[in-house]
DNA sequence: TCTGTCAATCAGTATCACTGACGATTTTAC
DNA sequence: GTAAAATCGTCAGTGATACTGATTGACAGA
């Protein structure tokens, strides 16, 4: 298992370095062009990041001109971490298709049924914890 | 992946933390009680931790009177790791029980039928990458 | 015998997540 | 309406851990 998700994590990070990112930029970037602008501790919490480390994570995106920090004006405690438009820009017409790709090389070994059944099963072992803890 | 992977870890190191020991403890004990006393560098080769690593490992693992360190006879740069009768009898005993019941849990979201077919998929992803690099 | 390679070791370094505290803001309790 | 508790983001410090580079002893080939 442990030896499967580093060659993931391999595969995935080499496919991101060009971009100048980490595994955890692309999470974030992902995560904010799927849902929209959410908040560090939001973020962090959804992806088992720590709240601490978020900062520097959103620190490096920021700095890249990738995401901006605008508070929300609900709970001005909050920021509403947003995409800027060239973070819009990268993630969906270079950094998919990478991560497509990355994920398509992870897979390969397996027949199109077996991926999508692996996918499945991980899916749920992952996620059966949610509903019966 | 990496979430499934950190449940994995996590019940794997709640499953041998009663004796005293790290996940990476584990990995060794059951490799040498598999395949017979090793040198240090096969250890850490085989199972991806790094040579200087594996030298700490082992050290623990002496200490708690589990392995032992003798040389290679054919070649005396290398040790020859091996289990103390003490350590056998624990993995043996109580150790394999353990990861047993550890990795039931792990799989307790599938059917018998699922996890046959789950191991089976990782095993063949993992070990693809060995023959067609 | 000399040169290059490999095993184990160790000190130092780098990385990284996390702890605990803080100010600012919001929510809750009275 | 106000005081107390809770939440968000931040930062400095800590700790755990893996790795780098160098060293020593041992083997192997020319």
């Amino acid at each position: 298992m442990t030896k499967a998700n580093d060659l993931f994590v391999e595969i995935l990070e080499s496919a991101v370095e060009p971009f100048g990112l980490r595994s955890k930029d692309f999470i974030v970037l992902t995560a904010i062009d799927a849902l929209g602008p959410q908040s560090q501790q939001d973020l962090a919490r959804t992806h088992g990041i720590d709240r601490t480390t978020m900062v520097s994570v959103v620190d490096g995106l920021e700095r890249l001109g990738l995401v901006q920090r605008a508070r929300n004006p609900d709970d001005r405690r909050k920021y509403a971490i947003g995409l800027t438009p060239k973070g819009q820009t990268l993630v969906r017409h270079n950094l998919s298709p990478a991560i497509l790709e990355a994920l398509d090389t992870f897979l390969s070994p397996f027949t199109p049924d077996e991926r999508a059944l692996f996918t499945s099963l991980l899916w749920r072992l992952v996620h059966a914890r949610d509903t019966t803890p």
